[in-house]
DNA sequence: GGTGAAAGCGAGGACCA
DNA sequence: TGGTCCTCGCTTTCACC
């Protein structure tokens, strides 16, 4: 797995993520003749560009409130300071964390923004006060509910005018 | 597919699940072998987990940065007034702007949380002047940037103690 | 709910243009 | 690069515990 950005990519390539990134239980036969090319040669970019790293993993997405996830927030975190060793101590615990979907350090006000679910409010209260707060480091938090998901799905925009 | 919580699910539905978040192109024979159970029931299970909607797609996770989205931010907005007109026709543009990879209506003194990608910051600023800026009813923009993934995957948890 | 088996199909490779 | 063919193993669906 290369992880050297500008990699080739021609037109079919980016017809074939787009497909593998909406359905990527599709087959190769399938993929093949949506992108109108043959099987083979179509299996073989495919593996190409999982090779490559441009395909980084294929997964299920899994309705959270099925799973009992009533509660999505997102809680900005500023640091008291940004010592190298303090921030990495953060960014590691928060990685085992399960109930953190995501975590991105950010320029601005804050220092991060996690992402985070919780069974119903008074378990992430629970979760905020034991887990987050209780890091060492931590100045501030914010958090906010998500209300409503307009938009989700993570999909990047694959357009061939690009390529 | 139902849209009703509270399925359901045995300590066999999530373990598949768990696989099947974590590697969505798993053969049913794989995905038996892992869970302890033969490859029949264990691809009913799957197909009933599809059909109530708790499995809600596959999709392939993509190299943004390869794919030339060098920038990923973070962008609060806040709509000068929240009525239920202006705040459908929001979402309802921002859903269709490939740019915009998630979008949610959150509390706290913003109205929504966009994760947006660009090319580079230049292409940000022009994106967010052009397309975020000028649509109707936006008070206040704020926007921060990824500096770094510390985590991503949107992976839920998946824990068999809470079945 | 679980097992076993049968039929049809796709993955993945060899080989040619 | 792309296309064709071939083979093995898997998916999928039975009928039956």
């Amino acid at each position: 797995m290369k992880n050297h950005a500008s990699i080739e990519l021609d037109r079919l390539d980016l017809r074939l993520l787009q497909e593998i990134q909406q359905d990527a239980r599709l087959t190769t036969a399938e993929l093949a003749e949506r992108i109108s090319l043959s099987a083979s040669p179509c299996w073989r970019r495919l593996k190409r560009l999982e090779e490559e790293g441009v395909v980084e993993g294929y997964h299920a997405r899994l309705n959270a409130e099925q799973l009992g996830w009533g509660v999505t927030a997102f809680v900005h975190i500023m640091m008291e300071n940004h010592s190298a060793e303090l921030c990495t101590q953060f960014e590691e615990t928060v990685r085992h964390i399960p109930e953190v979907i995501s975590c991105h350090n950010i320029s601005g006000q804050y220092d991060f923004l996690l992402q985070i679910v919780a069974r119903d409010l008074q378990s992430f209260g629970e979760f905020a006060r034991k887990t987050i707060r209780s890091l060492p480091g931590i100045k501030e938090i914010n958090s906010s509910f998500s209300l409503k998901e307009v938009k989700t799905g993570n999909a990047l925009p694959v357009e061939p005018s690009t390529a």
